[in-house]
DNA sequence: TTACATGCAAAGCATTTGCAGATAA
DNA sequence: TTATCTGCAAATGCTTTGCATGTAA
């Protein structure tokens, strides 16, 4: 199966760039199952997001990586796509801090946050193991648990 | 001792409405020991704040009660009193929703959060433990442990 | 061909800032 | 009197929206 694009396209040479490193087969099927087409723009950030390791972006950082890869995306497709990926289920949203929106590639939910440098870092789920939960208010079920632990640099010791 | 401000302005008769019930002379110790000066609009905003068991309050909430209690404040001064307090161990900050800052008069750090509808409630500290903790990176020290419990409206069970 | 995706610029919010005037100590 | 606080309006920064154009199926 080839790359749904057009590939003689000179506008798509810096697609044709990302796309053409392996596996780009992956992300095209991953796209579709989550129900999304796998347009240009989708795969490049797709790429850039999951064939690397976890990462943590907001918005505006993922718009500058696709700009340093030679990809024209602009900052509300960005936006919009880091959303589609978010309710599709590839992506978790975090809030840590007022007036930014993260998006995390690793699926756990806790995770250290440097409240000096702005820096998330993810904790292994196993690592952290909460003992005893509250009771569920009646007509709710609980979604997931967010554990933030909030770092400074040390100095002050606080607990 | 009697509040500090000019009993007989005019401008000052709501404050006077506020001030004079009950506790006030608690607030003002307050804000002194707090390193604050008791002025007129943190005194009112404290007393909103404190005199009625734990709130979780944006800004604009208390911006709005303010002005329920025929106090006048700038928003403004609203979100600077909120960070002063907050830095001043008064209240914390959370952040549960992305754009949009909490602040919490329950030191308590542990929460519900209701997806559906934006709500916040504490969560005792007694009602939930962590068992394991990872090791906290060199050069930082713990400063504090977020949990949010997110809540949906139950049908959807997921874990 | 047709429904969906994208880009751009403008609009929308929450929050912060700068500065002149007010006020607590 | 002096350092600090307040109010206003403007500025900022992140995010969303509207709509014309482009593109995947």
């Amino acid at each position: 199966m080839n790359p749904p694009f057009n590939g003689s396209n000179l506008k798509n040479e810096a697609y044709i760039e990302v796309i053409n490193k392996r596996p780009f087969t992956q992300v095209i099927e991953l796209l579709q199952s989550a129900g999304l087409r796998p347009t240009r723009q989708r795969m490049a950030l797709a790429r850039i997001l999951f064939n690397e390791g976890n990462r943590h972006v907001a918005a505006e950082d993922l718009h500058r990586d696709a700009k340093k890869a030679n990809i024209r995306v602009s900052l509300a497709t960005v936006y919009n796509t880091l959303h589609q990926f978010a309710s599709a289920g590839l992506l978790r949203e975090m809030v840590v801090e007022p007036g930014r929106a993260y998006f995390d590639t690793n699926l756990s939910s806790h995770h250290f946050f440097f409240e000096d440098t702005g820096n998330i870092e993810d904790i292994p789920d196993n690592l952290i193991s909460i003992s005893h939960l509250p009771k569920i208010p009646k007509g709710t079920a609980l979604n997931r648990v967010d554990v933030v632990l909030r770092l400074r640099t040390s100095e002050q010791v606080k607990i």
